[in-house]
RNA sequence: GGGCCGUUAGCUCAACUGGUAGAGCAGGGGACUCUUAAUCCCAAGGUUGCAGGUUCGAGUCCUGCACGGCCCUCCA
C-alpha cells in the first residue's frame, strides 16, 4: 500500500522528528486537487506517527500573496479596486470582519476537517508580520543576485529576471505591483509600477521602507524554500505542475540548499484530481472541494483519494456506476480490515492486507473503527424506492440480528447517500420510475400477458386497491392463464416501469391510484374495457 | 522539445519489494414455483498495447516503439 511504502522510504531518507507541511493560497474556493494534497499529507503523517515518531503536520495558508484574479462566485466590482493587495488585506464583501483570505481559508479548513485531516494551520501573513520571516528576508535581499542566477539556471532562463522580494507599497497597499530598486542593509527602495503585471495597476509611488515585519514578502519559490528552513520541513508533496523538471520545486530546492543551507523535504509528486474528466481549478470555476462533499460523504471522499496510487490521476465521474462501485470497494476494504475477507493464495493474502491498510488510512478518526453492517449500496438504493420496504428491517434480516448504534449510523449515511445519488446522479435504469406514457416495451408483450393485464384492469375496477388484493389478483390470473410468476409480474412491471422487474407489484400499484392503474393496464394490454365504449 | 502517468476479460478496474493474472458489472446456464427476482449457485471469458532484453520465473525490472491523458506560459 503506497502510504506505507512512502512512510518506509521517508524513515530511511529523512530523520525524525518529522515536520510534514502542505500549503495552499486562499485566492478562491479550493478545488478537489488541493483536497487530495491535504489527505495525502494527513495519511503520511498518520503513518509516521504510528511508527512512534514525533510528527508535526502543518498546513499553511499563503494569505500574503497578492489578489491576482477574482473567482467567478464573487462580485467582480467589489474586488477590482483591491487587485494586487495581499489576500489578507482584502476585505470580504459581505460585511463581516473577515478578509477575503480568511473566508476561503475557513471554508477549505472546514472541508478538510470533515474528511478527518487535523493539521496545525498557520498563515504566511503572520510569519511576515511577526518577524519570523525577517532573517530569510534579509538573506534574500543580501543575496538577491545569487537567487536570480539560480532561477535562471534552473528554469533555463525562460523567464525575465525577477527580484526575490516584493515590497508592500506604503501608498496603495499593493504587493503585486512593486519592484525593488535598491537595498542598503536597512531599507529597500522600490517603485509601485502601473504596468508591472497585467492583472493589477500599481499607483506609481516611489519610496523607501524597512522591509521587515510585514513590509515585504518573498517571491513564491524563495518563500517555499524559506518555509522549509524556518520549520525544518522534512516531508512536503506537491501537485505535478510544480514538480515538473525545471519547475518551481526544482528552483525552491536549489534555493533551499544553496541559500538557506537546508535539506529539501522528502518530495511527493502527486497527480491531479479530475472530476468527470475536466480539471477542476478554482480559477476556472467548476466543482470544488466543498461540492465534492455534496456528492460523497466524507468517508468515501477520503477513501477515493487514499485507494488511488498517488502518481496516477483520479478521474471521478459521479454519474454512471462510479458511486455504487466506489461503495463496493469501500465495503471490500472494510471487510479486509475487519478480517471478514477470506484469502486463499499468498497473492490474495497480500491483497487483503493492502486493502485493510487502505481502509485504515481512509478511516476519518484516529481511533480504530468497530465493525458495522455494510448493506450493499445498490441494494439500499433499491430499497429506499420501494414503497412497502422498511430498510432497517431488511438490513436486520440480512445481518441476522438487531442493529448496533454503529450499524444504524452507517445505514443512515447510506440511505442519505442513496437518495441523493438517485436524485442527482443515478443512471435511469437504477431509478424505479413510473412512466408517464405507455412504455414502448409493451409492444413485446405476449397475447397471454396482454390478456392478464386486461383482466387485471377489469378486476381492479371493482375491487379495493390494496397491496394484498392486487397481489392476490395477479396470482389468480396467472394461474388461469397458465403464466409463470415471472411472465405475469413482468407484464405488470413493463406496463408501468418499462422493464420486467421492480418493487412488489401490489404495493407499487396501490400507491398509484385506481383510475391511473386501470387506464394504464388497458392501454398496455391494447384491449378495450369490457362492456364499455371508448 | 522535456517530464509524469496510463494501456490487463465486452465495460470499469485490482494484482506488496518479480512467484499459479482476480473482482464487480454485462453476457451464458441453473435454483427458489403466489415477488425482498436489483437474490443465490455454476460455468465461461485474457498470447496483460507492440518488439526485444535480464531472470529458474516478468502484468511487475531494463531498452525501444505505438496510442491516449496531463504538466512544463502567467499566477500559485
Amino acid at each position: 500500500m503506497w502510504v506505507d511504502v512512502l512512510v518506509e522510504r521517508i524513515c530511511e531518507e529523512r530523520s525524525a522528528p518529522y515536520v510534514v507541511n502542505d500549503a495552499w493560497t486562499p485566492s478562491g474556493p479550493a478545488h478537489v486537487g488541493s483536497l487530495r494534497g491535504v489527505i495525502l499529507h494527513d495519511a503520511v503523517a498518520r503513518g509516521l506517527r504510528e511508527r512512534g515518531y514525533p510528527v508535526e503536520f502543518l498546513y499553511g495558508f499563503d494569505d500574503f500573496d497578492p489578489l491576482d484574479g477574482i473567482p467567478p462566485s464573487v462580485p467582480e466590482e467589489a474586488y477590482r479596486p483591491h487587485m494586487g493587495k495581499p489576500l489578507c488585506d482584502v476585505p470580504w464583501h459581505e460585511g463581516d470582519a473577515r478578509s477575503f483570505a480568511d473566508h476561503f481559508a475557513g471554508e477549505f479548513e472546514s472541508v478538510f476537517r470533515a474528511v478527518g485531516c487535523e493539521p496545525q494551520t498557520y498563515r504566511t501573513s503572520h510569519l511576515y508580520r511577526s518577524g519570523a520571516f525577517d532573517p530569510a528576508l534579509r538573506t534574500a535581499l543580501d543575496r538577491a543576485a545569487e537567487i536570480v542566477a539560480i532561477e535562471r539556471e534552473i528554469t533555463g532562463s525562460r523567464r525575465a529576471e525577477r527580484h526575490p522580494v516584493q515590497v508592500l507599497c506604503e501608498a496603495c497597499g499593493r504587493i503585486g505591483t512593486t519592484v525593488v530598486l535598491g537595498w542598503d542593509g536597512q531599507q529597500v527602495t522600490y517603485e509601485c509600477r502601473p504596468y508591472k503585471v497585467t492583472w493589477a495597476q500599481g499607483c506609481g509611488h516611489r519610496g523607501r521602507r524597512v522591509p521587515f515585519r510585514g513590509g515585504a514578502k518573498l517571491a513564491y519559490r524563495t518563500e517555499w524554500a524559506a518555509k522549509w528552513a524556518l520549520f525544518g520541513v522534512k516531508v512536503e508533496g506537491a501537485g505535478k505542475d510544480h514538480m515538473t523538471r525545471g519547475g518551481s520545486h526544482d528552483t525552491a530546492s536549489a534555493v533551499a540548499r544553496r541559500i538557506f543551507g537546508v535539506e529539501v523535504p522528502f518530495p511527493i509528486p502527486y497527480e491531479f484530481f479530475l472530476l468527470g474528466g475536466k480539471k477542476m481549478a478554482s480559477s476556472r470555476g467548476g466543482v470544488g472541494a466543498r461540492e465534492l462533499l455534496q456528492v460523497l460523504r466524507p468517508e468515501l471522499v477520503r477513501f477515493l483519494v487514499v485507494r488511488a496510487y498517488y502518481r496516477t490521476a483520479i478521474d471521478f465521474d459521479p454519474s454512471g456506476d462510479a458511486i455504487p462501485r466506489l461503495y463496493d470497494e469501500y465495503d471490500r476494504a472494510a471487510a479486509a480490515y475487519f478480517g471478514q475477507l477470506p484469502a486463499r493464495t499468498p497473492g490474495e493474502v497480500q491483497d487483503v492486507r493492502d486493502l485493510a491498510r487502505t481502509f485504515h488510512y481512509a478511516w476519518l478518526k484516529p481511533t480504530p473503527p468497530q465493525p458495522f453492517v455494510r448493506p450493499r449500496f445498490s441494494k439500499v438504493a433499491f430499497w429506499v424506492q420501494m414503497p412497502h420496504v422498511r430498510v432497517e428491517e431488511q438490513v436486520e434480516r440480512e445481518k441476522g440480528g438487531p442493529l448496533t448504534d454503529a450499524d444504524r449510523e452507517e445505514l443512515g449515511a447510506r440511505v442519505e447517500d442513496a437518495r441523493r445519488w438517485l436524485e442527482k446522479w443515478a443512471p435511469s435504469h437504477y431509478r424505479i420510475a413510473v412512466r408517464e406514457a405507455v412504455p414502448a416495451e409493451c409492444a413485446d408483450l405476449t397475447a397471454a400477458q396482454r390478456e392478464l393485464l386486461a383482466r387485471l384492469a377489469d378486476h381492479l375496477e371493482g375491487a379495493a386497491l390494496e397491496p394484498e388484493v392486487v397481489q392476490a389478483a395477479i396470482h389468480t390470473l396467472k394461474a388461469e392463464l397458465g403464466l409463470s410468476a415471472k411472465e405475469a409480474f413482468g407484464a405488470v412491471y413493463v406496463a408501468f416501469l418499462g422493464k420486467d422487474s421492480g418493487p412488489q407489484a401490489g404495493a407499487l400499484l396501490a400507491t398509484l391510484g385506481r383510475e391511473f392503474v386501470v387506464r394504464r393496464l388497458r392501454e398496455a394490454s391494447g384491449r378495450q374495457p369490457v362492456g364499455h365504449g371508448v
